[in-house]
RNA sequence: CGGGGUGUAGCGCAGCCUGGUAGCGCACCUGCCUUGGGCGCAGGGGGUCGGAGGUUCAAAUCCUCUCGCCCCGACCA
């Protein structure tokens, strides 16, 4: 392709709402252009290479067993009241209304509708399992877009979704899905690492994360050398040291003491001559149905996810001062699980454990010493909703666990019969009884994955694209537009190279150089000939990388062997 | 939705506080010049100052409302 004869439009400043690199990158090597908050035009570089990405995706799909095919973007309200999401989903859920006053949405998701798809052919289990993929635009009301790419509105996602007779059947599905998104990843040349995850809103059993490493990703990662990784959501710990011992006399029923102006965990544990380890930290939450109150070690912070999850609440909040004060009669920063019988209490193994503590009294500046959980309280429910942090034993090998940071790219869930229930998506097992099918569901951002793709792959001038990825492999540079024998040797060189199969974009723009270059290194296409009059006096072209920019002078007639001869290498690199 | 900010040429911004000719850099057009890392000189085109209402002799500037966008928190591929 010619440059001329495309439309690649680059950006000499930073659009002043890219906040992140990729999205700053992309935007400036006119891959991608926004058209309203977090909408994307992909411009015709910035196509490329979702269409590269795609088609790896589409060739590791087949291989793991799924099959094609594409369903409505726009989705009847029917199928989405069938599952109960036209309520749960809430306002993320893009609605429309036709002429008719009939309610659709815009597809955040397909469960609804494949699941429909499926029951209206399955039979028999001798029909299953069934496997099903399709590569579509997706939208998402998100609250706050950003990121360009990373987070957008409206994104391209490929989601598969399995539907099984057992759940050992559904097993060989899920591990056929995740080795294929791990080929996936690795053909891109990413860093990427598989995690336990939290199933969200989506909902079922079994889940994995796949997050592409960077510093700059949304998401924090648990992990340990022995292997053990989880996105924090979900992230477990193995046992935690217990809290020093008591340094007081035990009073034998709890004690109220004045604490006055001692809120935070800190401040109490300093004025009553304990460790933050000795308090039960008591926090009021609001969920859509009811007040509850979360117990977890004072030197420990809850984790809201989890804790959201043990409640099956689809909104949870703190409790705002004035709700505190009405549900346990104290103010905000002295409450206490000890004679709270109004709400229910949920409690961290932690602090079952402790065996006596110091809590609010649920009233104004005053404390208990001297509690004993399980004595002196009874929680409703006893659950893990600690928040682990790094340094905190691994729940496999007891070592200290990292944190790191990624970027979610991909989520496979075993859904089981969440949707296929309720929808009636059955069949006929081999005694003639009928059952819903288990399902699974796969989802990968293809537009996420791009973006990740030049977050871990730029440096200051700009993207250094993995091959595999690139919006062309090699870029052929035209130096002297204007100098007749230049260009008629370039031309040359572009035809020859496209004779040879390579992928080449000619930039035959009649720029100066240091335009050009800029352009290039900006755009990061990983392969670089440059033709120009200085280098062809002793009948060179130069050839480049744009990962290390050396510089190799090359005979013109070597141009296209050492062009292929170079991609081979790049190619073998990622092979290995 | 809550809190903060911003909207002026295609892009990046100044001007607003203290009302009075709408500006700068880049990009664009013409000519000359230059040509291996975003040249130089000269000339030129381009604006409902986000929108509506108000105050005023006079509003980009002050006031009210409204819309878009951005940033900080809860969602997610």
């Amino acid at each position: 392709m010619r440059w001329t004869r495309t439309f690649i439009h680059t950006l000499r400043h930073d659009p002043s709402d890219a906040e992140v690199v990729s999205h700053r990158l992309m935007a400036r090597a006119g891959m991608i252009a926004k058209v309203a908050a977090g909408i994307y035009n992909y411009l015709p570089l910035g196509l490329r290479s979702i269409l590269k990405l795609e088609a790896i995706i589409r060739e590791e799909m087949a291989a793991a067993g799924s099959t094609e095919l594409l369903m409505p973007a726009v989705t009847p309200a029917e199928l989405w009241q069938e599952s109960g999401r036209w309520i749960k989903y809430g306002p993320e859920l893009l609605r429309l209304k036709d002429r008719h006053d009939r309610e659709f949405c815009f597809g955040p998701t397909h469960e609804e509708v494949v699941t429909d798809v499926v029951r209206r052919a399955i039979r028999s289990y001798r029909q299953l399992p069934v496997n099903l993929f399709q590569i579509q635009t997706k939208f998402r009301d998100e609250i706050r877009p950003r990121f360009g790419l990373m987070r957008g509105r409206e994104f391209i996602m490929k989601d598969a979704y399995s539907f099984h007779a057992d759940a050992g059947d559904l097993d060989i599905a899920y591990r056929a899905m995740e080795a294929g998104y791990r080929r996936i990843f690795e053909r891109c040349g990413l860093s990427y690492t598989q995690v336990e995850a939290d199933t969200g809103n989506i909902g079922g059993s079994e889940s994995h994360e796949f997050m592409v490493l960077a510093d700059t990703g949304e998401d924090a990662i648990i992990s340990c050398t022995c292997g053990y990784g989880a996105n924090v959501e979900k992230a477990h710990t193995g046992a935690l040291p217990g809290p020093p011992a008591w340094p007081k006399p035990l009073p034998a029923k709890p004690e109220p003491v004045s604490t006055p102006d001692t809120k935070s965990v800190e401040d109490v544990a300093a004025f009553l001559g304990l460790a933050p380890a000795h308090l039960i930290k008591t926090m009021i939450f609001e969920t859509d149905q009811e007040f509850v109150a979360a117990l977890i070690r004072g030197d420990r912070e809850i984790n809201e996810v989890k804790l959201k999850n043990v409640l099956d609440c689809t909104h949870l909040q703190l409790a705002s001062q004035e709700k505190i004060e009405k549900v346990t009669g104290g103010p905000h920063g002295f409450s206490g699980p000890v004679g709270l019988t109004e709400i229910r209490i949920i409690a961290d193994p932690t602090v079952m454990a402790m065996p006596v503590a110091a809590t609010g009294a649920n009233a104004a500046d005053t404390h208990l010493v001297g509690v004993v959980p399980g004595r002196d309280f009874e929680p409703a429910l006893v659950a893990d909703i600690n928040l682990a942090t790094p340094g905190d034993p691994c729940p496999l090998c007891d070592r200290a666990m990292e944190e790191r940071r990624g970027i979610e790219v991909g989520h496979i869930f075993k859904l089981g019969t969440k949707y296929s229930e309720p929808m009636h998506c059955t069949f006929l097992d081999a005694e003639g009884e009928e059952k819903p099918c288990i399902m699974g569901c796969y989802g990968l951002g293809v537009g996420r994955t791009i973006a990740a793709a030049v977050e871990q792959n730029n440096d200051d001038r700009g993207i250094v694209w993995p091959l595999p990825l690139a919006p062309y492999e090699v870029v052929l540079v035209l130096l002297n537009a204007d100098k007749e024998e230049v260009v008629s040797v370039a031309d040359e060189l572009y035809g020859k190279l496209e004779a040879a199969g390579v992928e080449v974009l000619y930039d035959d723009r009649p720029e100066r150089p240091g335009v050009k270059f800029n352009d290039m290194d900006l755009i990061g296409f990983p392969v670089r000939v440059v033709v120009g009059k200085k280098g062809l006096g002793d009948g060179n072209v130069e050839i480049s990388l744009r990962r290390d920019r050396e510089r190799r002078m090359t005979p013109v007639s070597d141009t296209v062997q050492a062009v292929t001869a170079l991609l081979d290498e790049l190619r073998s690199e990622l092979a290995s």
